[in-house]
DNA sequence: ACGAAATTTAAACACAAGTTCAAAAAATAA
DNA sequence: TTATTTTTTGAACTTGTGTTTAAATTTCGT
């Protein structure tokens, strides 16, 4: 019945977090205000609390959406029948490519500093320790099947996201080189780390 | 003379520029605030407008003390008679353990969002330049000299220094994994990617 | 110790941004 | 069309924070 408008609303709230995201992301989080969220939106401001109990709340959500799209990214690779490099390889192209298209990831809460709620911040971060979990199963398997070097796997995976996280600090979508030709780059040199050496 | 005074009103402008640039690490730009700057000097926020004109003046003047600190030391690495790969191993590590203990580094400027004047952003980003300019350069002589394998030293360098620079969005002063610990790990597996493959 | 200069304070002000709310407008069902 | 529900608005309220300022306090040369 009502289900059209509660899709409405859902549609809304989407439009909502996009925007959001995309401020969030080029502004921070204490520089994101409200207006600018709806301003790109061509709404007032008011209007935002008719679908978000209130800012934190709204960039809470925002984190959640952001998050979802990362792991079902590396979800799809990790059960992909690709070799350990492979999977390495698409994930770092795939980290990329949002980071930089999508222009959305988990930066913009990096340090705990917000005004979440406790559970709103044990839950962002259990996420983001699922991702960075599925980044040392792949580590793992390819040091399993001696395609990887043995190394230190959370300090390569600290090393690998670090590279891969600091894009967006100086990412320009006009800039000489393409997102594409980025991540082949650093999918190859960061892959170089892990090679074993053939002698 | 007077310059008993001078260096008296020198050496608060340090101090007030120490605790800004602790806050801005931890808080970000829009969220440090003149009160907690001044709270942890047990002075009063007000009083902080006798040392400088404006908050945006403050932070500047920090991010050019900071700025400072890091040139010095990677201009002794450059210096210095250290093959290419001790060179870059240094300047790694010494990187590291400012970013850890002195905690701060360029990161709470990354983006180009504050309301810093034209002229002041140049400044910081002038300086900013120099600095990966040098780390350009050790990785370019060690192409020169042939123990590092050609790459694309621009893509080479942003990888190492995105690493490095994300670091202060985890390290934790009281986590397992000490600075050091932490550098000579960086160190190794950042210059691996580097390395020549001797057959 | 005295007076001038330097420094600090606390209160006041301005303004930006989050939030609330009652009324207006739009959408929908009858 | 009319009545009801949903959505949007714009203004008002609140709070936090940068900034100013006059007065109080401290410092320091003589």
């Amino acid at each position: 019945m009502s289900s059209f408008r509660a899709q409405k609303m859902a549609k809304k709230k989407q439009e909502i977090l996009r925007s959001a995201a995309a401020v969030l992301v080029e502004k921070g989080y204490q520089g994101t205000t409200m207006e600018e969220i709806a301003a790109k939106l061509l709404m007032t401001k008011g209007s935002m609390y008719y679908y978000f109990k209130n800012k934190d709340d709204l960039l809470y959500q925002c984190h959640l959406m952001i998050m979802e799209i990362c792991l079902d990214g590396i979800e799809e690779v990790i059960d992909s029948n690709l070799t350990p490099v492979e999977k390495l390889r698409s994930a770092i192209k795939e980290h990329i490519l949002l980071a930089t298209s999508e222009k959305s990831m988990f930066m913009a809460l990096s340090k705990p500093n917000h005004s979440f709620s406790e559970k709103q911040l044990q839950e962002v971060l259990e996420l983001r320790k699922r991702y960075s979990h599925y980044f040392d199963r792949i580590i793992h398997e390819g040091i399993d099947k001696q395609v990887f070097c043995p190394v230190d796997v959370k300090m390569v995976r600290l090393i690998i996201l670090g590279a891969l996280n600091w894009i967006q600090e100086w990412y320009d979508q006009n800039g000489p080189q393409s997102a594409e030709e980025i991540s082949e780059a650093y999918a190859s040199y960061l892959l170089k780390m892990l090679m074993v050496v053939k002698g």
